[in-house]
DNA sequence: GGGGCATGTCAACAACCGTTGACAAAAAAG
DNA sequence: CTTTTTTGTCAACGGTTGTTGACATGCCCC
């Protein structure tokens, strides 16, 4: 929010925040340039309406194509390029919330969808050694989503009050066991 | 849908059908009096308005205080106290895409939480023995939740494709895995 | 038959939505 | 300096939202 940040990137951070939390309909584009100072016609100027501009934040999702990890260590690298999403410290919206905010929208949900589907699910049974790889990347998917849900959405008190190291522990077991799924 | 229900019933069964599929926001009072196939104004006539008709939806969601079952009939009572909620032929709506679907509104989020912890987490974990019941509870509802959403929203293949009793099983694979978390 | 009550219909309201086009100001290019 | 291009502001649009009040209709009870 530096005054120096251009006004399309102004944009984008504030579309980023609420989009991420409060769900792609229920954001107007009035919250968003308000949030970020500007005028409600730039955005249909700079990103051809709320679509592309929400579109525009997708591309902020990071993508497991890149992994370069295996085995016991492939799991830390996912939860990690998710920045942090289990750190209490870190209210920010993550990419796991924000998929679960907008994969109920009758507009973007098919985005959200194929998202998840290609960018997370796919190259993570590509990784996966054994049989069953599909079937246990999207175990593993489940559990993280899963967590992330009752900690960041539901607010279960046994998640969010103890300190994050074990929360994490409770994830690694979980996630463990959806990888050494066999039979 | 038949000639004789009352028209205040007509209402809640459009209501749920909608409601618990696209989320609170993302449909209109019209949309449900449309489907009912009665006027708008009787929403707040008899509901008080879409948030109570909401509210009222909200009444059939089951809470897990009268589980009658213990140890490893536990998991089986709670997802079937849920509208086999993993059968492909049930395309229904059930409660746990209808907890998924409408926990990120801004209006009726809150409600959902307090259901999802006090109905659905604190009645659980008082069910279960040994350390760890609440986040063993906790985990629990992220296994089976987490299950539900990559089947039913992002719809990983891996899980829509197999017959149900495959998934069941993984089904089951991590939710012991989550009540069986120690240390 | 007639008053009272429930039930449903209709039109309209004010508020909000995303988007557009005209216009002003500033910056860049000639 | 003049022209052109960018950048931002403003008012307004058509559409949809939830809700309301007036009105018509049917039904029961006295």
């Amino acid at each position: 929010m530096t005054k120096t940040a251009s006004t399309r990137e102004r944009l984008l951070a504030a579309a980023r925040d609420l989009f991420w939390t409060r769900g792609y309909s229920n954001v107007s584009v009035r919250d968003i340039t308000n949030a970020a100072g500007v005028d409600a016609a730039l955005v249909s100027r700079y990103f051809g309406g709320k679509q592309g501009l929400f579109e525009a934040t997708l591309a902020g999702i990071p993508r497991w194509e890149a992994l370069d990890a295996e085995g016991e260590a492939l799991l830390a690298a996912a939860v990690a390029s998710f920045a942090h999403p289990f750190d209490p410290d870190c209210v920010q919206a993550n990419p796991f919330t924000m998929l679960l905010s907008n994969i109920i929208d009758p507009e973007m949900g098919d985005k959200i969808r194929t998202l998840v589907q290609e960018g997370l699910a796919a190259p993570l049974a590509r990784k996966l050694d054994g049989p069953y790889v599909e079937e246990r990347a999207a175990m593993l998917l489940a559990a993280l989503f899963g967590m992330a849900l009752m900690r960041k959405n539901f607010q279960i008190a046994a998640l969010t009050d103890p300190p994050p190291q074990e929360v994490s522990a409770q994830i690694r077991h979980l996630a463990q066991a959806a990888l050494h799924f066999k039979a």
